[in-house]
RNA sequence: AGCGGGAUAGGGUAGCUUGGAGUGCCCGCCGGGCUCAUAACCCGGAGACCGUUGGUUCAAAUCCACCUCCCGCUACCA
């Protein structure tokens, strides 16, 4: 039906922590979207991955003596489990230290820079703690010693690879002024419009093999030279649809789409990664969706606090639907948003279970109980049709909230599309007319039963497993966007099995604290 | 310090561009009704000096100024 394409990214992690709910709400917000597209007939690109090459690694390897490689594996693992579990809905998860699969387009997309005159060598001097290995500004030391060590850092010098990020400077401000590179929220965009106006400068785009420990992706025709992270970590983007290993595929789905990324990293995804691209001669990603951070309780989530919160832990004990409904709904989708169990439980019981669940239940359990289980051949009357009507204008609110990536708006719309479906039966009141007037309960719940159908679509994007579980009690195949207000569920089709969607969450006692 | 964003009922949001009764949404709370359903659903209600102060105006949440408080960004650090 559509020859269009979609290909969406997440950021990809770091795998020297593990992963926490920040990660999971990127997630699922990426999810949504993609899940949407594909409900509407696009062909979708969904690469996630793990960023690798980074030294923290190398050191995290040497404190557990195993090899960097074995360590990523482990980590990686984790990372994609979790997307495996929350329902990402991936096509590629790219780790940046497999060679074959991501190596070759990034020596490329250098190549192809360095070819446009953008890549120069440049002596780098820097204050340079050995205890972190690593480069400090004067600002970052507290009385001139490193924060960590305590110790004075010695100035080293040494020569690395630049990019010409200077040269792109009046490139860059137009595409975002205009919207060519559409950066969300405006906010964001007018962050990164400051921060190029402010003047770009260069920047080093490798390290020493020897700072590098050797490990990383080796600059082309130069061993001594490992190339930044940020460098190769953006060229996932890539290379996880083909670039360098499979051209068709890549010329399929780049352009990408939608980058979503947390906001801590929005200039490596504004300002650096376009420019990479324009000196590359590559298209450029349409949008950068921004995403805030999670709060827990209302504190910042932090080791020392000892707060993080743990995604796999919350659906073993709450299920995947809700966790996802609480980052779609509840986090506000371009801003900071906060976390507390004891509201997921809430959520869960009476938003999820009291209008989608009950919905559902309900309408399964009258046609199970009253008409064996069988769509009834019932004739609509005026107000069922001026209800199916009326429901009608929701489907364009939740599609335009989704093609605008208002994530919470779009879900708020289906919500209340359901809610006025529960609306409906309360009205129609078929308990009473099954007894009086057996074919007006028959038309209520023909109606009925098609726009549960339509609960089930509209759901698909946030709550794919809520989706499936709707359309397997409704004993049919999933249907995409195009059949929302087709009676597509026909008058004599058997239903399944009426099946509980949402159990309710009791909060315990532990919870109380003295 | 500079630049940017924000302050709307117990919580979270929309409204602000193009002033017109505090208007809306999602929850929480209280009351009533109903009973097919997961003690749910429906209806109703309480609850806001729209951050402070001042100004423009017949009229300000909405425009202007000052102030207070929060948050983000200010380069090679998710």
């Amino acid at each position: 039906m559509s020859n269009r394409k979609f290909y969406i990214t997440t950021a990809i992690p770091y795998v020297n922590a593990a992963p926490h709910i920040g990660h999971a709400l990127e997630f699922v917000q990426t999810d949504a979207i993609a899940r949407y597209r594909k409900a509407r007939g696009d062909g979708v690109g969904l690469v996630t991955g793990s960023d690798e090459n980074s030294l923290k690694n190398v050191h995290a390897a040497e404190a557990k003596k195993i090899t960097p490689a074995q360590l990523c594996e482990q980590n990686a693992e984790v990372f994609k489990k979790m997307g495996d579990r929350i329902g990402l809905s991936y096509t590629s998860f790219r780790r940046t230290s497999i060679q074959k699969d991501h190596w070759p387009g990034v020596h490329r997309l250098w190549e192809l820079c360095a070819k446009a005159g953008d890549v120069y060598k440049k002596k780098y001097r820097g204050l340079y703690c050995v205890g972190c290995e690593s480069f400090y500004e004067e600002s970052e030391l507290p009385d001139g010693v490193c924060p960590e060590h305590k110790t004075k850092p010695e100035t080293v010098e040494e020569e690395n690879y630049f990019f010409r990020l200077s040269k792109y400077q009046d490139r860059l401000e137009k595409l975002v002024e205009s919207g060519e590179l559409k950066i969300l929220p405006a906010t964001k965009k007018n962050e990164v419009l400051g921060f190029i106006k402010g003047g770009l400068q260069d920047f080093s785009i490798s390290r020493s093999v020897t700072r590098a420990k050797g490990w990383g992706v080796p600059v082309p025709g130069d061993d001594k030279q490992i190339m930044y992270v940020w460098f190769d970590a953006l060229g996932t983007y890539l290379t996880g649809i083909g670039y360098g290993t499979d051209e068709a595929q890549f010329n399929k789905y780049w352009p990408a789409d939608v980058h979503v990324i947390g906001k801590g990293i929005l200039r490596f995804h504004a300002v650096y990664w376009p420019a990479i691209l324009l000196s590359a001669g590559l298209a450029l990603p349409k949008t950068v969706f921004v995403h805030g951070y999670i709060t827990v309780e209302g504190q910042k989530m932090s080791k020392s606090l000892g707060n993080i919160v743990d995604p796999f832990m919350l659906i073993d004990k709450y299920g995947v639907d809700p966790l996802r409904y609480y980052f779609l709904s509840e986090v506000p989708t371009f801003d900071d948003g906060d976390f507390s169990e004891k509201l997921l439980a809430e959520k869960n019981n009476s938003e999820l279970g009291a209008n989608v669940g009950n919905l559902v239940n309900r309408t399964m359990v009258f046609l199970t109980n009253n008409f064996a289980g069988e769509i009834p051949h019932g004739e609509p009357t005026g107000e069922d049709k001026a209800f199916l009507e009326s429901q009608k204008a929701q489907y364009g609110k939740v599609a335009q909230a989704l093609d605008e990536l208002r994530l919470k708006d779009a879900l708020d719309s289906a919500m209340a599309f359901s809610s006025s479906v529960n609306k409906f039966f309360q009205d129609s009141a078929p308990w009473k007319s099954v007894k009086e007037d057996r074919a007006k309960a028959a038309a209520s719940l023909y109606v009925l039963a098609n726009q549960v159908k339509d609960v089930a679509i509209l759901m698909s994007p946030f709550l794919p497993n809520t989706s499936d579980s709707i359309f397997a009690q409704l004993g049919m195949e999933k249907k995409g966007w195009d059949d929302l207000g087709k009676l597509s569920v026909k008058p004599g089709h058997k239903i399944g099995k009426p099946q509980i969607l949402f159990a309710r969450i009791e909060r315990k006692e532990t919870q109380q604290k003295k």
